[in-house]
DNA sequence: GGACATATGACAGTCGGGTGACAAAGTTGC
DNA sequence: GCAACTTTGTCACCCGACTGTCATATGTCC
């Protein structure tokens, strides 16, 4: 995976999934192809490629299906192979999750120049976004979201500052003085009004609020965000 | 204007732009020449020519400044004109975006030869049209086209930037600021004018303005396109 | 039980963002 | 060059969401 670009391709059709392979290889790129949805998933969650290339005309589970099922784990940059001129299925397959699309036949350089591009900019927007976990808890800094089990959160933003603040000291005691102080820029006020934030937060990240797992008070000194 | 090339001349010195105009026009380019980057970022915003020749030393923005604006709104190709043999001016022309250089005194064979090489080895990548999908919504930034469900959808050239600068950074957060400063290159500004034309995007490109699925707003942060 | 610390629910003021109206600037077509 | 149309930026208004305060309930330690 050093600099080199792997592509995993997923087409049924003997004739092109060969000469697509060929071609990729000789364009640099390190590539395994199956001729199965399936299989390709299997491939794709075991040994994970930089790209997937998938044929919207499957045998069994088809290309949007796949497509769904990609897009489930992994935030991997999707082109969709398709028979020239069905405009519905492009479309469709954009909708399933794909970032771009190319027909058939396909002109190996601009599949390559696809690559390229995809590449370009899936990369640093994979990069930029970090996540911060906490068992089942993610905080996502750049995004501004915050996610349980996967599933956004609607957090306001006194409560996303509050905890992204929190997120910097993993596992670390803040009182509450500092918390005023880092999160309201208050040198002084009233140490209740973190209390009630903190209230509110547990409410939309904890699974029982009433016993808090990762949002923990510690009594007497302040709070704690713990994995 | 079919089949000709355009070009587009910003140079302050009244000599040598009349000069230089007149040479290209004998060259057969039809030619626009200005006096200041001004005038040339307006010129190439109304009527974009296919190359540009921009001089380092103008009065008002200087050849760099206007290269990076240049470069903002568009892929043209760019050569600079250094009217001394500083090789500091022409790096640092080629690194604000420049394609080529030249020194004067201007050889016009020369020039016509590097024009002739610049259109020749111009964006035979821009030409594969690459797609950003965003699920149902697809962005051709090299095609200046948004579709939505495959239909086209009319964009303000603005609302295209706005949209573009978005689908840079998927998925992450932008704040007025940093879209006032990319979008519309104001460094400070009143930042309602973001949330006026993101209103406008919405009724184009989301199916339910008021629930939008792509272009969300982070309250008290910025916005976010998502899939 | 008593003293203290924390959680919670209700409330009103404030703030942030969506929206439609409008004028200025720009664009297009004749 | 003129007139119709489009695009752009500014503004004022409105509504819902958020915030901080307080009173009250619940919990904890001795």
């Amino acid at each position: 995976m050093r600099g080199m670009s792997s592509v995993l391709l997923i087409e049924d059709d003997d004739r092109i999934r060969l000469s697509l392979t060929m071609a990729l290889e000789d364009e640099g790129y390190t590539t395994r192809a199956v001729a199965t949805a399936e299989e390709g998933l299997a491939l794709q969650r075991s040994k994970p490629a930089d790209t997937v290339l998938v044929d919207l005309m499957l045998p069994g589970m088809d290309g949007f299906e796949c497509i769904r099922e990609l897009r489930r784990d992994d935030d991997v940059p999707v082109i969709v192979v398709s028979a020239r001129d069905d405009t519905h299925d492009i479309v469709a397959g954009l909708e399933a999750g794909a970032d771009d699309y190319i027909v058939k036949p396909v002109a190996v350089k601009e599949l390559a120049a696809r690559l390229r591009a995809l590449r370009r900019r899936a990369r640093p927007a994979a990069a930029a976004l970090t996540v911060v976990a906490f068992g089942d808890l993610e905080i996502l800094p750049d995004a501004g979201e915050v996610r349980l089990h996967g599933d956004p959160v609607a957090v306001t933003r006194t409560e996303f500052r509050l905890l992204c603040e929190l997120a910097e000291h993993p596992g670390q005691l803040l009182s509450r003085q500092q918390l005023l102080q880092r999160v309201w820029g208050y040198e002084i006020g009233d140490e209740r009004l973190v209390d009630v934030h903190v209230g509110r937060l547990r409410h939309k990240i904890e699974d029982s609020p009433g016993t808090p797992r990762h949002l923990v008070t510690v009594r007497g000194l302040g709070y704690k965000l713990q994995r």
